[in-house]
DNA sequence: CGAGACGTTGAAGGTCTTCAAAAGCGGTGG
DNA sequence: CCACCGCTTTTGAAGACCTTCAACGTCTCG
């Protein structure tokens, strides 16, 4: 983090080719000339784990892929219940084009990294390049299926499938970005009370499971926020497996 | 449905110029070039009320927009658990473009009407027609933010909540279809248990929901499936309002 | 070290589910 | 035409699961 504030400042922007991205992104499919003009047309910007980037009706000025951190978007409602509709990851893109206002709150849940653009910018891109407006459509979708699957698990999951379905998701996840990475180790910098919001259970119950499951030898704490993966596959089995492909 | 296959038979399509969804299908947007290539390639589609349109996992040779009739997608899980992700009614695109085959499973739950076309040549026609490549953008942007707001309903809502919004957002979508229509009557042809996986609750819960809002004074049965909303303001303010825009 | 945020655990309570029975509705065939 | 069958719906009672309320423990950082 201090070395891309520097590096902003020495007006040195790293070059799409090092990006660590550039193969899962919105950009992953671009002929060179479509890179050229995304090249030249980005911005990074870096936002504070906690910040909200934005809140549901807001304009959202800048769009963009998230390079590195999580995100998460959710919306609450007066009486205090949240719900969170999906994670941000590295790859993902943040913002929806041809609509300037956040239908939903965005919020940074670790520090992130967004590699963006003008909205403005972006759309006038996205209807000159055609394979990046592709590629927009491809991820569209991919979000799509994901939401859907992710139903199955809000309206009919108990709180036990549900914790081990959390689990799985961003085990997954976090492999599919690192295809190397293999590793039982899960870091997920979440508040219990932010996995209920992703998952619809309170603070207290997610606390239970998250025992529960320790007790029964599925899972490990290392440290805060760093989850040890003892029983992949009973874990997977108990998350009702079938969902989220 | 009789005239549909006589019309099939002579030979006769109806024309894209006399079609109901053209405002807000697929082709919406389309130039007269990228429509006469629609028109030429659309072949129509019947599906009976109650068949299973795919099992998840299918080919899908077709694709295509709903001309009449409602199908819902939905998944199940061994222990005979079912959620419905969503539905498709008039206007709305059936199918993934890019990808043939089928995530979730469809059903029809209505006689449906299918303006639809064979997956390659969609995926084609796609490729080479712009206009039609936004608007599939645009729509499945659309269709990512409702599963989004529905996620709201199925986390955090509770029961007679779960019934007014389903009972909002039909009336809302009716009245989207045909804008002069502003009935307090609305018909709904889905079985309790099919409601309930809608909104994730058991066909006893429906049902002891329904009789509340009607002896509640919201809602009244008129007959089987046909309800009339006695008063919306608060069947709207018992729904929780603020999501699905 | 103290304050504040986060996490754990217990007990009580509410909401929805499950199990069960009966009634309503629609279609079919005698 | 009515009796009968299956499917849907309603309603009740019991129970499970999750939430709520409350107290206490733990971690981190000024």
């Amino acid at each position: 983090m201090r070395d891309t504030i520097q590096t902003l400042l020495a007006g040195e922007l790293p070059k799409c080719a090092l990006c660590q991205i550039k193969h899962i992104g919105i950009c992953a499919n671009s002929t060179e000339e479509e890179l050229s003009w995304l090249e030249d047309a980005k911005l990074y910007r870096r936002y504070d784990a906690g910040r909200v980037i934005a809140f549901a009706g807001d304009r959202l000025e800048v769009v963009g892929s998230i390079m590195t951190g999580i995100a998460a978007i959710g919306g609450s409602r007066e009486d205090g219940r949240r719900q969170t509709y999906g994670v941000l990851m590295p790859g993902d893109f943040m913002g929806r084009p041809g609509r300037a206002i956040a239908p939903f709150d965005i919020e940074a849940v670790t520090d992130i990294e967004l590699c963006g653009f003008k909205s403005e910018i972006f759309d006038n891109l996205l209807h000159k390049a055609p394979l990046l407006h592709a590629r927009m459509l491809e991820m569209t979708l991919d979000e799509l299926e994901a939401a859907r699957a992710w139903m199955m698990m809000l309206g009919r999951k108990s709180a036990r499938e549900k914790i081990a379905s959390l689990l799985v998701f961003f085990l997954d996840r976090q492999r599919r970005l690192d295809e190397s990475f293999n590793s039982k180790i899960l870091r997920l910098p979440l508040t219990r009370e932010r996995i209920g919001d992703f998952v619809a259970l309170t603070f207290e119950t997610v606390s239970r499971q998250f025992t529960r499951l320790k007790r029964d030898g599925l899972i490990d704490e290392l440290g805060r926020h760093t989850i040890s993966i003892k029983d992949e596959a009973r874990l997977r089995e108990e998350s009702g497996a079938d969902e989220w492909g």
